[in-house]
DNA sequence: TAAAGGATTTTCT
DNA sequence: GAAAATCCTTTAC
């Protein structure tokens, strides 16, 4: 199936709307010749530096330079010694905020997945940030700071989701400093369903 | 089914 | 030196 890339200007936009209207998109990312697709069904906004759970909360560093450049590019870091996780870069140049990619559901290049994945099955592919990283090959040394646009790992229209089939869980005290630690995760889809929940999840 | 702990390295205090 | 935008296994009920 044909489908075009999201353009930069979807991007440029309050981080939240940009969280909500990337359900349903598709994430492609094609490494070694292999194409892995999915359906973008659960994400998370990090809004700024007053965002305490934001990476941005701690300033302008060597890494969240790419937080801080022109939306539209992909800000993949590594957290716990272990995992990477992709998000994508919004607003404008100056002002850092991102969406997480939290969950999709396998669209093409299963095989590979599973592969990568070793063999676990199917709805435990993808239905996690760092999960779906393994799952479709994404890495920072491949794709930090890349175009999401224009380079290997790209997200692409997919068809919209009304607002019915949404729901908006809170997230709280993400970051044990925050004043005001309620975040929001949205997601579309029975697919993170039998996701175990996070113990700061409700 | 839920809770707890380990893995493992980068990042900032 | 502590915590981290997580995942997986083990243990307990």
């Amino acid at each position: 199936m044909t489908r075009r890339p999201l353009p930069a200007a979807f991007y440029a936009r309050q981080t939240e709307l940009v969280a909500r209207e990337l359900l349903g998109a598709v994430l492609e990312c094609t490494v070694n010749g292999t194409r892995c697709r999915g359906r973008i069904v659960e994400t998370e906004a990090y809004t700024g530096e007053e965002d305490l759970a934001c990476h941005a909360a701690a300033g302008r560093t060597a890494r969240t330079e790419v937080l801080y450049g022109p939306a539209g590019r992909a800000y993949v870091y590594f957290i716990y010694g272990m995992h990477w996780c992709v998000n994508a870069v919004t607003r404008r140049a100056g002002m850092p905020s991102a969406v997480l990619i939290r969950a999709v559901e396998p669209l093409e290049g299963i095989e590979a997945m599973r592969r990568r994945r070793h063999g676990r099955p199917d709805r435990e592919l993808t239905n996690g940030p760092a999960k779906l990283c393994e799952a479709f090959g994404i890495t920072g040394p491949r794709h930090h700071g890349a175009s999401l646009i224009s380079s290997p790992l790209r997200i692409l229209e997919g068809e919209p989701v009304r607002d019915e089939d949404v729901a908006v869980t809170p997230r709280i005290g993400i970051v044990k400093a925050a004043s005001d630690p309620l975040r929001w995760i949205v997601r579309s889809s029975a697919f993170v369903s039998g996701r175990r929940p996070r113990r700061d999840e409700t």
